[in-house]
RNA sequence: GCCGGCGUAGCUCAGUGGCAGAGCAGCUGAUUCGUAAUCAGCAGGUCCGGGGUUCAAGUCCCCGCGCCGGCUCCA
């Protein structure tokens, strides 16, 4: 059973991305044990985290921080009640529903702080019980924490027994471990950072909860560390980066979430599709281009609209005859036609695929198209590029024969990983989503067969083990309309957020009655696969921020060259030079300002070009530059020939250069 | 959407209920420089918007909008 049969009380979230893939442990896991990826499907078992795992020091440490917190916040806000407090990646972080009158807020941190270091002085000790399910109902209606109550109830229909730890006055229900005493705690290694509200059990329509979140590491030093990445992590900030390089800006006017793309980043936008439609065409792919709207109709078609509308714009209404002034129109009377802002390509795609009859022979059909979408996020869910309402998508469908799925699914994983290879990503998981035949709710979430799902579900994880990558399994995250591949990555501020996604798709086809005639002469229906490598122009764009840090390889970098002319003696020569290269294609820029030859350099450093090519005297007499790398200290001299020709060729095969 | 915080020049940020400020960026002039900031001057404001308290509001109160951190959801 190992670690999944286990539930604990206080919760529990590990850093998954600190671990090796094969560690990755389900996500769901405090709320429902999810079967390994050995249960499923009989493969060979999978190392995953074992209990030992949670007597790291580290976790200890965190964890009885939790409850130091905890008993703080209750002697300074009687009448104070539990929710769940686990130790988390950086630190700790507490649950409380605050009594009405107690308010606070984070100028009240440092107070709560100085009363948890009180408590660690007074070296108390952690003891643990184990009660019979009768004692700890007990126990916990004592205690007079209802949410605490609620859970113990829910544990109770797996779990003989419940464990309770003390330290001092203060009582948890929990599973533990925890240090042995508080002296062990770092009076000075943690911190309380932030306040957040938190629905309990995550579910919005549950009461929302005051978090507190706090930093721990065994050592001040480390803490500091801590806190010194995290300032430099905010200046990879792609919000912060997008301003300052000219990439994008979101303006108020225009609407939330709706990013206003500026030239420099309409040129990476650019460079994206590019690879894309290289990339596509030599995968066998075809572009198609589809309108931003539709009739309603199409999304009663799909299915989007019972299950997708919440994340809809509401429809525009017309009526057809309104520009001449028409009856309808002008009466109101009639149904006035509605239009949708697409929230998925995929609709279209079926459209394009329906409009000639189809054969054996023509599948698999491969339609691309960087896409528009519109999806109305919740205003408090939008996060700079990575979270908007409005994006252009890496999308394509490909339609295939249920014998062509299993090597058309291979091959897709494929792109992703060349693609990934390419911008040199490897902090990143696979995710696989599959429906949960046990949800009461499953007719409304789904579309609801069995034997499809079973189906589409065993092709998808054989391809996944046959390309040999890792994947963590997600019970009841599946698409609609079939199982998902999602791949996670994590932003430089720690975020965790998909960037990819690919679903297998058995039910739009019908629903929208695609067909092809077989080699037997009968109609059947295609599979489809919905696949987007690239995400959205928006949000890869903004993760590829972070990850560069704003400094671009050549091929992406919005201006790849500026020459810098020493003195305006070299003017001419600059100009010939920016010429010559913008011929071959290069993005290039003279530098003619009057600023000194250092201030130029610092200027265009601190834009992140990734050349700058500095000439005076000696260059535009012997017709060489020499070539200023960004990051790199060394200064190389070549012809101008030799560097033309180099930097086309940088450019031609997207190479990151990080060395001379 | 909900909980908490924040909103002053293009950017980063000062500003004790009593004249709206600095650095960088911009513009003008001087300077023409050998690998990360030459000097001087000028200009730049609905202090997020609306209402209120006050002799007086950037500052205090209320409402709205936006942003940031989280919950949830997702490309």
């Amino acid at each position: 059973m190992g670690n999944t049969g286990r539930l604990r009380a206080c919760g529990s979230v590990l850093d998954r991305f600190s671990l090796p893939w094969v560690a990755i442990l389900p996500s769901t896991l405090a709320h429902r044990p999810n079967p390994t990826r050995s249960e499923r499907t009989g493969a060979p078992p999978v190392p995953i985290i074992q209990e030992d795992d949670r007597n790291e020091p580290l976790y200890r440490m965190r964890h009885s921080l939790a409850h130091v917190m905890a008993q703080a916040v209750k002697k300074l806000y009687p009448g104070t009640l539990l929710g769940f407090g686990p130790p988390v990646a950086n630190g700790f972080y507490y649950d409380f529903l605050f009594s009405e009158d107690a308010e606070i807020s984070e100028d009240d941190l440092a107070r709560i702080q100085k009363e948890m270091r009180k408590i660690i002085d007074e070296h108390q000790e952690f003891s643990r019980e184990d009660l019979s399910a009768q004692d700890a109902l007990e126990r916990i209606r004592a205690m007079q924490e209802p949410h605490k109550l609620e859970y113990a109830q829910e544990l109770l229909q797996q779990h003989d027994s419940l464990s309770f730890y003390t330290n001092g006055p203060f009582v948890d229900m929990c599973e533990g471990p925890h240090v042995e005493n508080t002296v062990e705690l770092p009076k000075d290694g943690f911190k309380l950072d932030s306040l957040a509200g938190a629905y309990w059990r995550g579910d919005e329509n549950n009461v929302m909860l005051t978090r507190i979140y706090g930093l721990a590491f065994p050592t001040r030093k480390e803490l500091k560390e801590k806190l010194r990445q995290i300032e430099e992590a905010k200046q990879r900030d792609h919000r912060k980066l997008g301003r300052e390089l000219g990439i994008f800006i979101i303006s108020d006017e225009v609407g939330k979430g709706l990013p206003l793309w500026l030239p420099n980043g309409a040129i990476i936008r650019h460079e994206l599709e590019k690879l894309a439609y290289e990339t596509e065409f030599r995968y066998g792919y075809l572009p198609v281009a589809t309108p931003h709207i539709t009739k309603e109709k199409l999304y009663w078609t799909s299915g989007h609209l019972p299950l997708y509308e919440k994340v809809m714009y509401p429809p525009l209404r017309m009526y057809e005859d309104a520009e001449e002034g028409g009856a309808a129109a002008e009466s109101g009377e009639g149904e006035p036609e509605k239009y949708y802002l697409k929230p998925m390509n995929c609709p279209h795609h079926h459209m394009i695929y329906a409009a000639q009859p189809r054969s054996y022979r023509d599948l698999p059909l491969r339609l691309a198209e960087y896409g528009s979408c519109y999806r109305f996020e919740r205003s408090g869910q939008l996060q700079g590029l990575t979270r908007v309402r409005g994006m252009c998508m890496n999308d394509a469908h490909l339609y295939v024969t249920p014998e062509q799925l299993l090597e058309e699914l291979k091959a897709v994983m494929e792109l992703h990983r060349e693609y990934y290879e390419l911008f040199g990503f490897d902090n990143y998981f696979m995710r696989l989503s599959l429906w949960d035949p046990e949800d009461p709710k499953r007719a409304e979430k789904y579309f609801d067969q069995p034997e499809a799902w079973e189906f589409s579900q065993k092709i998808v994880q054989q391809a996944l083990e046959e390309l040999g990558l890792w994947y963590k399994l997600s019970v009841g995250d599946a698409a609609f309309y079939g199982p998902k591949i999602d791949v996670q990555f994590r932003t430089v501020l720690g975020r965790e957020f998909t960037l990819s996604t690919n679903q297998l798709d058995f039910a739009q086809p019908a629903r929208f009655g695609l067909k092809y005639v077989d080699r037997d002469g009968t109609e059947k229906t295609p599979y489809c696969i919905h696949r987007a490598p690239l995400s959205t122009h928006e949000r890869f764009i903004g993760f590829l921020l972070e990850h560069y840090g704003g400094a671009f390889p050549t091929w992406l970098a919005p201006v790849q060259v500026v020459v810098i002319p020493i003195g305006e003696n070299q003017l001419a020569y600059a100009s010939k030079i920016r010429d010559t290269l913008r011929s071959s294609l290069v993005r290039t820029e003279t530098d003619d300002s009057d600023a000194s030859m250092g201030k130029k350099i610092r200027t265009n450093v601190t834009r992140k070009v990734p050349i700058l090519l500095v000439v005076g005297g000696r260059e535009a007499e012997a017709g060489t530059v020499t070539v200023r790398r960004y990051g790199i200290k060394e200064q190389r001299s070549m012809s101008l020939e030799a560097f033309v020709d180099a930097v086309a060729e940088e450019i031609r095969g997207r190479q990151h250069v990080t060395e001379w």
